[in-house]
DNA sequence: CGTCTATTTGAATGTACTCAAAAGCGGTGG
DNA sequence: CCACCGCTTTTGAGTACATTCAAATAGACG
């Protein structure tokens, strides 16, 4: 088994085990593909602009929010090693993005323009149906981030993005989280204290 | 231009249109299809089944919901004419799926199991584009619907959804749409009386 | 007409929100 | 080493509004 140098295990991996690809073709698609850095706090993507490339996450992490009608940052998702990032939607449609992408450390990616993801398509087929089969399970996530958002307890969804990303606290501050889970800073600050209280007594 | 009987035009017209099929390859397509009538409040799906077919909406619709740790139905979304509906994760990966799939009205479907499916992508590899870009449509559709979730009042979710769908007041009943916007009956019709009473004064 | 389903109303409670301010924390430069 | 500044988190007080439980009303359908 050949070993990829600077590129992230996870990343490896998929290519290997759900893309079902060679260590050749491995090879062969990394070429397509650009590597940047991205300093903290750079954005990736700002509303207005189009999207012009797929990006996936060697190292560090994003994150995406829009400003809302009141003026507000939502914070949509994070991204993290070996997801992608960007608006799929711009890079499709070619329209402007409604997207702001801002790297949260110092980060690493790979980056294809669409000229080149279609030759990479059409040199590696199975990466195509790998690309489809990654924006299913993104939409798979999605649905049960759903749920939880419309079902759950502030509490609850706070401890479930724990257990999901048990890194995040020490990568994105607190009022981010809060954003992301719909609430205020305020908020998850006294909830905090309440977890913190109730295991005391237990 | 053919004409296809039987067929809900916004059907026959994305067809068309976006999968960019000739009238010859609907035809086909369609032999692939089954059509289906499923009578009010039967499912086509329950919690702990797998998934064994496509579903495209030609006639009615469908809520999905899951029951969650309260033992709570949370309704997921609504899915109407034209509209894919299934759990697609468990019919990918023959999982048992955690949602429930019910028609709120007498409607009809076209369902393709996964054998068919195969041989329409071999036959039409056009559908198979087609269908990829419908999975990223409602991912791009989620998105949005998350970030409305988190960021807006629940005046807001209720008015966006009317926008969205004009139709739904007369064919959901309102303690499912409270459901589907994460809150109480009850605060929906309290919700509904501020609106009212707005309207008077303005 | 009666029964089941759906919607509204009422009263009491809890909790997230707003605004305002304080405290903690990290880094920079004098 | 300390003072200062920007960024992040916490605390406080008051308000608004969704929730719960219970009950009344309204609609739909046989």
């Amino acid at each position: 088994m050949k070993i990829f140098q600077g590129i992230h295990p996870a990343i490896v991996e998929s290519l290997r085990n759900t893309a079902l690809l060679t260590d050749d073709e491995i090879s062969e698609t990394m070429s397509y593909f650009e590597r940047r850095c991205i300093k903290k706090k750079k954005f990736i993507l700002r509303a207005g602009e189009v999207s012009r490339e797929k990006i996936y996450i060697n190292k560090g992490c994003f994150r995406r929010y829009l400003i809302d009608d009141h003026d507000k940052e939502v914070i949509i998702n994070f991204g993290f090693e070996e997801w992608w990032v960007g608006d799929l939607e711009s890079f499709q449609n070619h329209r402007p993005s409604i997207y702001y992408i801002q790297a949260m450390e110092d980060s690493e990616v790979f980056s294809i323009n669409e000229e080149n993801l279609h030759l990479l398509f059409k040199a590696i087929p199975k990466f195509y149906d790998f690309d489809n089969r990654i924006i299913e399970k993104s939409h798979f996530a999605m649905l049960k981030r759903l749920a939880m958002m419309q079902s759950s307890s502030p509490e609850e969804k706070y401890l479930s993005l724990l257990n999901k990303y048990p890194q995040i606290l020490q990568r994105i501050p607190l009022y981010y989280i809060a954003s992301y889970l719909g609430m205020e800073p305020e908020s998850l600050s006294r909830l905090r204290k309440r977890l913190c209280n109730k295991e005391k007594k237990s």
